[in-house]
DNA sequence: CCCTTTAGCGTACGATCGTTCGTTGACTGG
DNA sequence: CCAGTCAACGAACGATCGTACGCTAAAGGG
């Protein structure tokens, strides 16, 4: 019945796997063990067994999915050179990652963050460094440009990412809720206008 | 035992309220039937008796949430004269509206709406008939505006649209996740700097 | 090769879920 | 004033929730 480490460990990651696609469509707090269980064809312990209690699940979820954002939109930006190049690439990848998305429904992290931005607990301290640490990138990112005098100097970087983001949230409930199939290119014409003002 | 008919529409106004708040805090799935008589004190029956079902009672709290949004933003704009000035007044409800706001846990429609993008279903529709119906509003006061020459007309209605509700949502997300005390001002100066560019 | 470890299963637990039903008793129109 | 309407209650239902426990059997170090 048991199976070698290895494979536990790529049962775990099947589990996590399923776990986010799930949670992406109903969210983190419909991500029950039971019916996690049914999906992957295993009983209800050997789903949770790994992970302790549903929470830990859970937490492996919101952190997998992070991770997943970070592979598909930071990671192969750093490849563009420092400044307006990265950026230009980083809004690319940014709005193709809403559009085409891993997820069947939209931004995880957006969704994440309006279930948990008003109760504390574990997943609501991870979710907050996660996205301190996104907004702290692209922060990063737009100094870079307009030390290199890549975007003008008079923009302020926190007012940046404020629109940016805004942009992207605006373009997912667009491209999720509205079903606004031109979403994601005016999402990629006005994030470039904004930092080529 | 029954009270009066006006007695019963105060009851089930005193549901909904209480149901608003619940669902704000811990989202519309949260509003289950028990939790929310025993916060009424009243039996299970008595809660969902006057909605028929559970789905009724989260239409009549997701249709009062929009009813608040509307009151506190919406009606209080028309005072304004149409244009810019009206704009103005609509820009400063909303983002007060986005700071102090009636909900204990931020804009009850972004919410709502990270929610249900992907489940389709009686309330998905609401929700959709509801930002689709407060979208519509705002892009036809930007066109009013614009037809008066009060923004600049290369300004497409639909960018700043997505502009203004992204910068919102953007906003919303610092309030209530990152917990910036300075977000509601910041929203504000960048509401106003987009369409008076 | 044996012995410890452990991945995963099956069962059971108390709690809570949404819904249904019959009952009660105060309102209200005729 | 009396009969009918109906708001609200309390109890019960089957389902599902998260968790705990004991078991099986394969893996892997000694």
């Amino acid at each position: 019945m048991r199976r070698s480490a290895e494979a536990a460990q790529l049962t775990r990651d099947r589990i996590v796997a399923t776990g986010v696609t799930k949670a992406s469509s109903d969210g983190l707090h419909a991500l029950t063990i039971g019916s996690l269980a049914e999906a992957l064809g295993m009983s209800k312990a050997g789903v949770v067994g790994p992970f302790g209690s549903r929470a830990g699940l859970q937490s492996a979820v919101l952190a997998k999915a992070a991770d997943m954002f970070v592979a598909a939109v930071v990671t192969p930006s750093m490849k563009a050179e420092p400044g307006l190049p990265r950026l230009r690439v980083l809004i690319d990848l940014w709005c193709g990652y809403l559009d085409g998305s891993p997820f069947p429904n939209g931004c995880f992290i957006t969704a994440a963050s309006c279930e948990l931005d008003g109760r504390p607990g574990e997943l609501r301290s991870l979710l907050l460094t996660t996205v301190t640490r996104w907004r702290a990138f692209l922060h990063e990112q737009i100094v870079i440009a307009r030390t290199a005098g890549d975007i003008t100097a008079t923009l302020d970087a926190d007012d940046l990412v404020t629109t940016l983001t805004g942009i992207a949230m605006s373009a997912d409930q667009e491209i999720q809720l509205l079903a606004d199939a031109t979403a994601a290119a005016r999402a990629r014409r006005l994030m470039l206008a904004a930092i080529t003002r």
